[in-house]
DNA sequence: GCTTCTGTTCTTTTT
DNA sequence: GAACAGAAGC
């Protein structure tokens, strides 16, 4: 008997659930329902008892993906898939390793760093090789070393090539080591040692190979070159693998990620089915035609196209901004006039490429009264506070952490400086000793001046202490204790923290309700193994981005953080040549093409309508420069788009000194719509203002020469 | 050890 | 323009 969700499904949707044979390649466009199918197929696995839940692996890229996927086939399927594994792909080695930590040649206690904390050890590198700053960054060691990783390479196993490779390996082989002994495991880390356990070990692999019959992998096409790998070793060709993905919506070629992964596919996987799903249920045909115009730029594509059943919609709307605060105007009052219309602000989205865009559209919905969130910025645990709380935690059950050591060992200050901690380098590096060993042994052979030794010591019997605590209180008290005990809530009250005083404490308590949370899914809340769970889930999952905020709001965010999502009406912004596509990536041709492919992300978020919007002239790292409408502007069809006017700039002008009281449509005798003429530029009306005092702009649309910014000063102006 | 000055850099970001 | 890091100054 097919069971009844099925029915839910069209023709090929179907088809992709139900798919027999054991290996299927979903090629799935935006809006077409790509999760659905993977939930489906997941359900329609289990029931009839075709495969029990213990033997299906479902990996994702993001932890929310994975708690979703999980909580829709829960609610769908009325029953707890507790013994499923469904992960992401760090979780899911972080997972194997704490299993066979042994036969992975770690130590039970290993700890795992995010890039935060890796940089800092690099830096640490970069100062004991006495590198130079200006040619070698710890960055970019850091982006060598994930970079090779990702590979599948360690360290010796590059060759010798040339001068900057040299060093580069120097300070690989440097970090390797200080992880080794610190007991660190870093994000790439856990994919590849993972990776490596199930290489060198038939017997593991094979029982793992046996134990997961189906493995279904989530956005594909973001998958890098260790993660294919990974799911090699996992899956060979007895095993059934579902990939899932769209080679159109590959927008982290940065960071590693291959969309060739699906071409691969086809190559290792024998009789790999390949199926499309185009027909689109979110957005209208206007938007998918414009959206498929631009994509269909790109070369090497699979090739798909989006269709739907919906009608035609409304036309997309194109605004030429004067500069970026006009644009910013702009975007404030379409959405006021989208909310007027009875659209929700939370069915609204703001877009843009980076990050910079979004403070002045900030200041314009705020004087607007429109509310918004923004999605990005620090996370929860990524809190220095938080960190700080954390790395004490950190060293107290894994002392040789130098990375955590250095963090802690002068926080609150206890008069241990800088040259008390050189020695304790060159100690440790000398004797190959972790700081805290080459503490211990300098401390008690007498080899520090007598204030540093007794401060050093304080710290050591501060940190005994805490160690001890660790096994007789629980999770949430040990946490409270720290903060107390090590005077850290002091520390941030001091008056030089005023700034952030408030929130810093604030955070320190929500820190230990963290931990209340966190310790009602644990089966021992005391000791080392309920703080070492602790521990890594912070650091594989570091907290909401967002407050849920219960008010409706305006969402803000960048391109990148819009794939996944939609929303009724979106506003793309920006849309110049420099800034979208961006200048870093306008010189080479695969870059260019990943641009176009976060165009076609960004599009593709709208169900019902699309903004898109430039602006003729805008400050750019403090400097104002004129700009020109971006490419992806010209690839959609002309008949798709319909142009914002003037009139609605004069209104939009108006409506904002409204707001402001009504006096500032006036400024220095000028008024706004006044008709003016130039010694240059002719004709023209005055559509707005900038700035105030002597730094007056007035912006004028002139008949003939379009829209400038001029200053009435210089500009000699006639008014008529 | 802490504050202030100066110079430098500047997409996108999850784990 | 702003955030951050390192150097200089107190």
């Amino acid at each position: 008997m097919e069971p009844s969700f099925l029915s839910e499904l069209n023709q090929i949707q179907r088809e992709a659930v139900t798919y027999p044979g054991n290996n299927l390649l979903v090629l799935a466009g935006a809006g077409s329902g790509k999760t659905r199918v993977l939930v489906y197929r997941i359900a329609w696995l289990l029931s009839n008892n075709r495969v029990n839940a213990e033997n299906i692996l479902a990996v994702t890229f993001t932890n929310k993906a994975a708690h979703e996927m999980r909580g829709r086939l829960e609610t769908m399927l009325r029953c707890s898939l507790g013994s499923m594994w469904v992960g992401t792909f760090h979780g899911l080695s972080h997972r194997l390793l704490r299993r066979h930590w042994q036969e992975a040649g770690l130590e039970e206690s290993f700890q795992i760093i995010d890039s935060e904390d890796q940089l800092r050890i690099l830096r640490g590198i970069h100062r004991s090789l006495n590198l130079d700053l200006e040619r070698w960054s710890p960055k970019q060691s850091q982006l060598y070393i994930n970079g090779k990783k990702e590979q599948g390479i360690r360290s010796h196993g590059i060759g010798h090539s040339n001068f900057m490779e040299e060093t580069w390996l120097k300070i690989y082989r440097a970090y390797e080591e200080i992880c080794s002994r610190g007991n660190l495991v870093d994000f790439a880390e856990l994919l590849l040692r993972s990776h490596e356990l199930l290489r060198g070990n038939a017997a593991l692999r094979d029982y793992y190979r046996g134990h997961f019959r189906h493995i279904l992998v989530d956005e594909f096409q973001d998958t890098n070159t260790m993660q294919y790998l990974w799911i090699r070793e996992l899956c060979d060709d007895t095993s059934n693998l579902t990939a899932v993905g769209d080679d159109d919506q590959s927008i982290y070629g940065w960071r590693g990620a291959d969309s060739g992964n699906m071409k691969r596919l086809d190559r290792d996987y024998q009789n790999l089915n390949v199926v499309r799903l185009e027909q689109n249920y979110r957005s209208t045909g206007n938007i998918l035609a414009a959206a498929n115009a631009v994509i269909a730029h790109n070369g090497s594509r699979f090739g798909k196209k989006l269709w739907t059943e919906r009608g035609q919609g409304d036309p997309l709307v194109l605004y030429a901004a004067f500069n970026e605060i006009d644009e910013a105007k702009y975007l404030a009052n379409g959405v006021a006039t989208m909310a007027e219309k009875g659209v929700a602000l939370s069915d609204m989205a703001i877009l843009y490429r980076s990050n910079a865009q979004s403070r002045i559209i900030e200041e314009k919905l705020l004087e607007w009264g429109l509310s918004y969130r923004i999605y990005g910025g620090i996370r929860f645990f990524e809190r220095t506070e938080i960190k700080d709380v954390l790395a004490y935690l950190r060293l107290a059950i894994n002392p040789h952490d130098d990375a955590s050591f250095e963090r802690v060992v002068n926080l609150p200050t206890r008069g241990i400086g800088e040259v008390a901690l050189a020695s304790l380098r060159n100690y440790g590096k000398t004797h190959d000793r972790s700081l805290w060993q080459a503490a211990k042994i300098m401390v008690e052979t007498q080899q520090l001046p007598g204030r540093a030794a007794g401060a050093l010591g304080r710290f050591l019997s501060l940190m005994d202490e805490i160690a001890a605590q660790v096994s007789l209180l629980d999770l949430a008290t040990l946490i409270t204790y720290v903060i107390n005990f090590v005077g850290l809530r002091d520390h941030y009250a001091k008056p030089q923290y005023a700034e952030y005083k408030q929130s810093r404490l604030e955070n320190l308590d929500e820190l230990v309700t963290a931990a209340k949370q966190a310790m009602g899914s644990m089966v021992e809340a005391h000791g080392s193994q309920g703080l070492q769970t602790f521990l890594s889930q912070v650091s594989l999952e570091s907290g909401e981005r967002l407050e849920g905020s219960g008010e409706s709001c305006v969402n803000l965010m960048t391109l990148h953080a819009a794939k996944g999502l939609e929303f009724r009406s979106v506003f793309l912004c920006g849309m110049e040549d420099g800034l979208f596509p961006h200048v870093m990536s306008m010189r080479e041709r695969d870059d260019l093409e990943e641009e176009r492919r976060l165009c076609y992300v960004g599009m593709t978020r709208a169900m019902q309508w699309l903004h898109l919007s430039y602006a003729e002239s805008r400050q750019i790292r403090g400097v104002s420069s004129f700009c020109k409408p971006s490419r992806f502007l010209r690839e959609i069809p002309g008949e798709l788009l319909r142009s914002e006017t003037l009139v609605s700039k004069v209104q939009i002008a108006t409506k904002f000194e409204e707001d402001l009281g009504g006096n500032a449509n006036e400024c220095n005798g000028l008024v706004l719509g006044q008709r003016v003429f130039h010694g240059a530029f002719g004709e023209g009306t005055i559509v707005g203002f900038e700035g105030q005092g002597e730094y007056l702009l007035v912006k004028i649309k002139f008949r003939d020469y379009g829209n400038k910014l001029l200053s009435p000063k210089y500009a000699n102006l006639k008014l008529y």
